[in-house]
DNA sequence: TTAGACTATGCAAGCGCTTACATTCATCTG
DNA sequence: CAGATGAATGTAAGCGCTTGCATAGTCTAA
């Protein structure tokens, strides 16, 4: 049944007294129409409130115009800034962004790319390089245009945009090892399955073995929640030895660790200090604030929209992985020893 | 040209021996075919690895399963956990979310509202009452299912889930006043077309009228960021009389406010109280935590997903404004004097 | 046994749009 | 001035899916 609301084509045809098609020329390539005609048209447009049914569009394009983006958590800022500059270049080619989110769950993944494709989604933006063969051969089988970020793979053949979260977490490590500390303690995501919090940790202990003298008194795992690397943090430091510096692997880690540091009555970075990652905007917020690792996210989300939007149209682009750099930001939660 | 990779309605059918119509009926009301019919169509699909075309779908059906929500801004927590409630109800219902920003600016809604709907929005969320005479003629004329949020408007009928920003303004100005204090500041956001702003500002003055004694020593409008709001707070603490207390129209300013407290040696809530509005999680992460006023906003997602789903489903609703409450969280930034 | 009631499936007409191709008409060229 | 050229517009065939209606097949009850 045809919604009497909604004017289509050739509603705008009839008023205009043109055919659907110029209708549509208008619209799509306008110097193919007169210009007289045109302003007819327009004029119709106008008055009848007309905007183009999706579907249609759709169906008779193939193509959508619409790409998504999986994120694993949208509960904190940790990928805010990057989806934000990918949002604003995606429009101003304008293309709808649609975002999903895996929950750190590769199940839940899968799930959010069949749906994303199901809702008609052109194209992906994935976030690191690790997931189960099922995808992959889900993705491949597709032929689904996708471009993976945050994480930079030596391997694989999908574009990527990111940067080598194993050397910074070798840098950051590097930096706190270059303030005398010697006895560190570390708190990252869960691994299973994130390949980005694998490949910091594993950075993390690359540089304090390459450190004489320095040792890793613990490691906790926890998800992002201030509660849990509150948590976490307490662990650390209910062992005989306690360090001198607690590196994170996120910022959201490294304030629920200064928070609770601050209920435990340690100051920082005076009785302990803390390193984050990622430079959210919390980092700055906090007392004092962060000492973290500056991850280049709008630059980032830049890049992978631009780099999708190449791939959707087919344009052959020179450059397949592309890799940003970290920079270490020092602010007030380092401490010299 | 056919995309080849995408096996259609019609490949599924060949390859199960029955029509397309039974592969729709399947996918969309399995009950409706029998048991080894529906098993022999799943293997198809399964081998085929089928996704409905969206567009296809959605031409036939007249309806995409998409409604659409226009935050002002992603660029702070203000309204994230309110979507992610919003988003998840709608998405226990199958229905995908599609999510603009509007910036504040009544025309970027506008624009974002046309663009919403011609990626097929089926119904959207609107934040706040106050819109221009030209979209609120484009909501009727397209006879646009929606549902404001984040305010109850006592005039109009579209239905709306939220909460009164006069009362809870007034509230927490009431709070502040009983804490003693008598000279205070307030630091809101752009109140030009944003209704929740304008009226939380109305509800502190009236707090302030009635109380003897007290007086608004200044009031300073800005943008919801930390640094405008350092900016204002100290425009506030340049005057002859200082205020012993800043209301502020949001956690975001507030936090602002702290930060430059800080920075000019002003200790807080010694030298100055600060209270807050929204408590996103901002708000417990700075030292002092801040005192602030809580809005439902699990609650408010929630209940506007099913009031736009029942719309959606043409269900007559029995109420249509619901009006949720605010509550007082003290915590540190708000001294007695 | 057979009419009647159901159930399972197929047929085919759109849904609103884009676009290859056809047509018309004005303009130019030799 | 006939024919060629090209710009502007129209015609109509799908794009992949849903669904009302038709049909075939199965079961029940008198």
């Amino acid at each position: 049944m045809r919604d009497s609301n909604r004017p289509s084509l050739e509603d705008v045809a009839a008023l205009a007294g043109v055919s659907t098609a110029s209708i549509s020329r208008c619209i799509n390539s306008p110097q193919k129409v007169a210009e007289p005609t045109r302003k007819r048209i327009q004029n119709a447009i106008e008055t009848l409130g007309y905007v183009p049914h999706f579907g249609g569009r759709a169906l008779a394009r193939n193509r959508t115009n619409t790409i998504g983006a999986i994120i694993p958590t949208m509960d904190n800022a940790m990928f805010a800034s990057g989806l934000q500059a990918f949002q604003e270049t995606l429009s101003a080619a304008r293309v709808t962004l649609l975002v999903g989110s895996s929950n750190y769950d590769p199940d839940q993944e899968f799930d959010a790319i069949r749906s994303l494709l199901s809702q008609g989604a052109d194209g992906l933006l994935l976030i690191g390089a690790a997931r189960p063969q099922k995808t992959l051969a889900f993705l491949t089988q597709h032929a689904v245009p996708h471009v993976l970020a945050w994480c930079c793979p030596k391997t694989g053949h999908s574009p990527s945009v990111g940067f080598d979260n194993q050397k910074s977490g070798h840098d950051i490590t590097a930096h706190v090892l270059a303030h005398g500390h010697r006895k560190l303690a570390v708190i990252c995501g869960l691994r299973e399955g994130n390949d980005r919090a694998t490949a910091r940790v594993l950075g993390i202990k690359q540089a304090i073995a390459r450190q004489s003298g320095a040792q890793l008194l613990g490691l906790e795992e926890c998800k992002y929640s201030f509660e849990e690397a509150g948590a976490a943090f307490a662990q650390l430091l209910s062992k005989p030895e306690n360090p001198s510096a607690v590196i994170c692997g996120s910022d959201v880690l490294a304030v629920g660790a200064m928070l609770q540091a601050h209920k435990m009555g340690l100051r920082v970075p005076e009785d302990i200090s803390i390193t984050g990652f990622d430079d959210i905007s919390l980092a700055r917020v906090t007392t004092p604030s962060l000492t973290t690792v500056r991850v280049p996210q709008h630059a980032m989300g830049r890049k992978a929209a631009e780099v999708l939007l190449a791939l959707l149209n087919q344009e052959h682009a020179q450059t397949l992985q592309h890799e940003l750099m970290t920079t270490i930001v020092g602010r007030g939660t380092l401490a010299r020893v």
